[in-house]
RNA sequence: GGGCAGGUUCCAGAGCGGUCAAAUGGGGCAGACUGUAAAUCUGCUGGUUCAUACCUUCGGAGGUUCAAAUCCUUCCCUGCCCA
């Protein structure tokens, strides 16, 4: 196997990084994998409770990619241990423990989804629980012995929480130590992830070291704020594009985006160069770009990534007609419902889901949040007629055809 | 083991016998305005019904009371201090 130059190879790995550490390491690792014609192994640990996968993960599968075409070894560790475990760490409540097949089967669907960015046919997947779970309650105090609690206050979620006189549960210390034994085991050359990855990396160094294993290197990406721009994108809290979404969906997610995030979604959403996003925001700076052409083109981008150019275009062409000139939809679903005809709408909305139940319904309605036909719902007690489909309205972008 | 302070609706945080479905802020949703941006303004933010009627909720389980998130008992959980 022939590899590209030491420069090139660094070039396109630096490229939309946050941070790599030590990069005169890296050099070494190339260099050697040159001259040897053995790839280097970049390991990526990926969180089986968590499968569904949006532009914020497609940061660290791009680059992933990259190593792939640059011809190296991705290898995926799904961790299936901990998952089985539970992890009730900080504010989130108790996250209930995966069984083994329930972490296959997110597994599965991880891969189905990062197929879309990267090559899986070719990258090697692992569960940590192989190994993990062999270890004996002596290998693990053993390895405990090699890192301190001081050492551990360090990571900042653990050292504002013991400031505040939050808890912190014993095992919350384990869990970077595990992730570090997969590197111990894994004996990979690169450690990839977001930046708030950064501590875990580092104690898979030491204790790689410790282990008397060569220390990996540390890549970052940048972690991609969500649509509100203020937190990091994730599902939780709803400010996420999945890299499933619909084109109509992903289009109209990105054009909510704050403006000031439009040259880092350009950059990592899109995968612009880091030139072009920096063009980007100088030309929104001196006015010479409006935003909102820019945000149209960073979303077709987006959209073209995942669903192609035609795909994208259609969905420009679809926000266009939906927002700009107030028309509806091309497609909406149809629905064929279970009710006596002329139905209360109320119960309509609660029965096909458009909101959680008749309460919301009618504070929708007193809102003015819903329309029949393009005609606003005023009264709560109104009644719909469904002898022939109807085009329900609730919220912003909620449409359905119902009949009975 | 001892002492102290706590566990409230999505989050933070008031409430400390009835006027509490529970202040206030944040978040979210809807409307106006817009570029489905930001900012701003308005309304809503447990459920069923709409007539301020009923049901479920304030860590768990009991109890006192006409009436409890508010009092008592007990259990569970968290933090701090002492040992």
């Amino acid at each position: 196997m022939t590899f590209a130059s030491l420069n090139e190879q660094l070039d396109i790995i630096k490229r939309g990084a946050a941070e790599l550490l030590p990069e005169e390491e890296l050099a070494k690792k190339i260099e050697r994998s040159i001259a040897t014609g053995k790839p280097m192994r970049i390991k990526l640990g990926c969180d089986p409770s968590r499968p569904d996968l949006h532009i914020g993960h497609a940061v660290v599968l791009n680059k992933l990619a990259e190593f792939q075409q640059l011809g190296h070894e991705v290898v995926f560790i799904i961790g299936d241990f901990t998952a089985m475990i539970g992890d009730p760490t900080g504010k989130s409540k108790t996250r209930p423990p995966l069984t083994l097949e329930e972490t296959r089967i997110n597994g599965q669907t991880y891969f189905e989804q990062a197929g879309k960015i990267l090559d899986v046919a070719s990258a090697t997947v692992v569960y940590n629980s192989e190994w993990l779970d062999k270890l004996s309650f002596a290998d693990v105090i053993r390895m405990t012995a090699n890192y301190t609690v001081s050492q551990m206050l360090e990571r900042d979620d653990f050292h504002k929480r013991f400031n505040t006189e939050q808890p912190i549960s014993l095992h919350e210390f384990l869990y970077p130590l595990a992730q570090a034994m997969d590197s111990v085991h894994l004996k990979n050359d690169i450690e990839i992830g977001g930046t708030d990855q950064k501590f875990n990396f580092l104690v898979a160094r030491e204790l790689q070291r410790a282990y008397g294993i060569e220390p990996q290197i540390i890549l970052t990406m940048p972690i991609l704020e969500g649509t509100d721009g203020v937190e990091k994108m994730s599902k939780s809290l709803g400010n996420y594009i999945a890299i499933t979404d619909s084109p109509r969906e992903m289009f109209g997610k990105t054009m909510s985006i704050p403006d000031t995030l439009i040259a880092r979604y350009a950059q990592h959403g899109a995968f612009a160069t880091a030139a072009e996003a920096e063009a980007i925001s100088n030309g929104l700076t001196d006015g010479s770009l409006h935003p909102r052409n820019a945000k149209v083109d960073v979303a077709k981008r987006i959209v073209a990534r995942y669903h192609g150019i035609a795909a994208a275009d259609a969905a420009f062409a679809e926000f266009e007609r939906m927002f700009v000139k107030k028309d509806v939809p091309d497609e909406i679903e149809e629905l064929t419902i279970d009710i006596a005809s002329p139905a209360p709408v109320v119960d309509v909305i609660a029965l096909t889901h458009l909101a959680p139940s008749k309460s919301e319904a009618r504070r929708l309605i007193q809102g003015g949040g819903v329309s029949i036909d393009g005609e606003r719902v005023t009264d709560i007690h109104a009644t719909i007629d469904l002898t022939t489909q109807r085009l329900l309205k609730v919220g912003k972008r909620k449409f359905l055809k119902v009949k009975v």
